[in-house]
DNA sequence: CGTGTTTGAGCAACCGTTTTCCTGAGCGAG
DNA sequence: CTCGCTCAGGAAAACGGTTGCTCAAACACG
């Protein structure tokens, strides 16, 4: 009972199948397929009837039926733990941009860093078989590894920005210690050598990684810090303000401010302005992130540490392309470089 | 090893499949399936036998398999037109929340406003076989809809935040007109009268339905803008800063500044403070887009109006699910109200 | 002219589920 | 004891491609 077989323009989905293409091309459907994907010889003539068929027909093959058989689905899933901020936000395009280039798409999974939703999505995305998962995060603290889904083994995975907590897994990371001395570097050739360092809170690994790095590359060169500590506080431009305050009160001789953010180097540069001081003129101001709308909307415009988020999402697209792709995987972490963006700050 | 080997010939997935299932329950596939559907009647102890093993072999059913019978693919294509800018996110993130509450997925395509990359994926995503599409924008502006991939008419697409030209699609957008009164009101109920209208380029709708409506809104109540016009020029702080002057130099008696966005109402309170004018003693400022980095960061913090963009986006995904089970679309743009937040600049 | 070698195209077996139809067993009624 | 019903469960046909294998025709060569 086989429905009618022979009938043009009756395919139940709407959509022109092999199947009415090799019909309309006068050829059996495995001869339609090789015709398409370019394996087995055949002659020029008939391979172009088919082509014709194809146009015609405005024939798509159907994605399903290719993944189930050859078991790829041509799909990653890119898991973002907090909502999708202001750092996933150009991770993830990054790898959609990169990703997106070939033939895979996107799966969007946030988890708003519920430990259920995760399970629940990345069962969902082992369900639908995808080729590889990218997971992305706000911070640049270390996370614990996706774990609890069997068959998570069988498919790569890579962490973007906030790397695993495992050694083994595949990261690509933020090169605080690049970004640091960038920074460091930048002051001191305009010549400031009394530098505080203010920034967000202790238990942020990047607050505590970036003034480790400074107070290390300080040393290096024989300085230290202006007020000989680092100011912990919020990601919040009040607490430049009340920063720069306390700065001033006790190294009265500070010529140059390197701030954990842009916001708290907004802060800063506010603080400043209010007590007449020039920017640059008397101090110099360095911030981190580049986020443009705090950057530039600083008066004066800040100098600043970019960290090439959307760079970092490709990159991570790309190990998991090598890595779907059967390389073997290259575990650990990848710093990405930052870029210095000089704007009138400094 | 958990892998229970006791069907004959290894999965060659690595993963059970329904076949195997059956085998361990002693039953045939088509049972097995039966079982899990709940489909069909049979004894309770043959379809738990079915379910213990689906247990043991941690079994989990090949969604490509399901999708080419069945011809749904359980997901939905999210086509933003900017990236994914700060409208769009949380629009996307109100989406993908409605959708994954079922087991729907979200595909990420995004165009950045390049039509040949909006046919790419529109392509991509038809031979994905997805239940539908939800398109959405940075801008309020209307956008022109969906066209040129075969197929499109067969399945359902919802516009949110910007609405298509085409007053026969289904469009979900913010309701700028409610959003304008509710400033407005706001204003003329803490006594204030004189007001002035700074917001963004007239040729963005969002700036130009924002003005109208609430000139309108003025008129109906008897009152006009203290300086007789609305101030158009660009959504930043710098602008905000520059037409706070000039709103003082030629309506002094102003006592209200009801602003296009946070960003511009940000560098009114900016001039405002720095001129000596007390906010809200003095005067009054509204803002609009409830951006908590700007309006929180702000001294002091903005009254503002929320677009609630999370509301749009899950009001499209549920429009769209809807469609997709097959209810007529009800066609035209729906707004979703706007919903004041007072904070102290008022 | 017979034989060996290409070569172009078709056949059919998958991929893993769903679903329809069918069979056979069990059982109550006459 | 037989007839008809009900119902559990199995067999097999889709869904739409891909691919290894087979087979016949065409060609080269001795």
């Amino acid at each position: 009972m086989t429905r009618a077989a022979g009938a043009p323009g009756s395919p139940p989905t709407g959509r022109a199948r092999l199947a009415d293409v090799a019909a309309l091309a006068g050829v059996s459907v495995g001869t339609a397929s090789k015709a398409l994907s370019g394996a087995g010889r055949m002659r020029p003539e008939t391979r172009q009837r088919v082509l014709d068929a194809v146009a015609t027909l405005g024939f798509r093959p159907n994605q399903h039926a290719q993944s189930l058989h050859t078991g790829r689905s041509w799909t990653v899933g890119l898991m973002t733990t907090d909502g999708i901020g202001r750092f996933s936000t150009p991770v993830l395009l990054g790898a959609e941009d990169a990703l997106g280039a070939g033939k895979i798409s996107v799966l969007l999974c946030d988890t708003r860093g519920d430990a259920i939703r995760e399970q629940h999505h990345l069962r969902n995305l082992m369900d639908r078989r995808v080729d590889g998962i990218i997971v992305t995060g706000r911070r640049t603290d270390a996370r614990p590894p996706l774990t609890g889904i069997s068959g998570l083994e069988s498919i790569p995975v890579v962490y973007a920005l906030s790397p695993s907590t495992d050694p083994a897994d595949t990261s690509v990371v933020s090169d605080d210690e690049g970004g640091a001395q960038l920074a460091v570097d930048h002051l001191l050739s305009t010549g400031r050598t009394r530098i505080a360092h203010v920034t967000g809170p202790e238990h942020h690994a990047a607050a505590r990684d970036r003034a480790h790095h400074a107070v290390d590359h300080l040393r290096a060169t024989g300085l230290d810090l202006s007020t000989e500590r680092v100011h912990f506080g919020e990601w919040s431009e009040a607490w430049g303000r009340r920063a720069a305050d306390a700065v001033l009160r006790t190294a009265p001789d500070t010529d140059a401010f390197f701030c954990g953010n842009d916001q708290i180097a907004r802060g800063v540069a506010d603080a400043l302005r209010e007590k007449g001081v020039g920017v640059p003129g008397d101090i110099a101001v360095v911030g981190y992130d580049n986020w443009d709308t705090m950057a530039l909307a600083s008066r004066p415009p800040l100098t600043t540490i970019d960290m090439n988020l959307a760079e970092i999402g490709r990159i991570a697209a790309l190990r998991l392309l090598e890595a779907i792709e059967g390389a073997d995987a290259t575990p650990g972490a990848r710093p990405v470089p930052c870029r210095l963006v000089v704007r009138e700050s400094t």
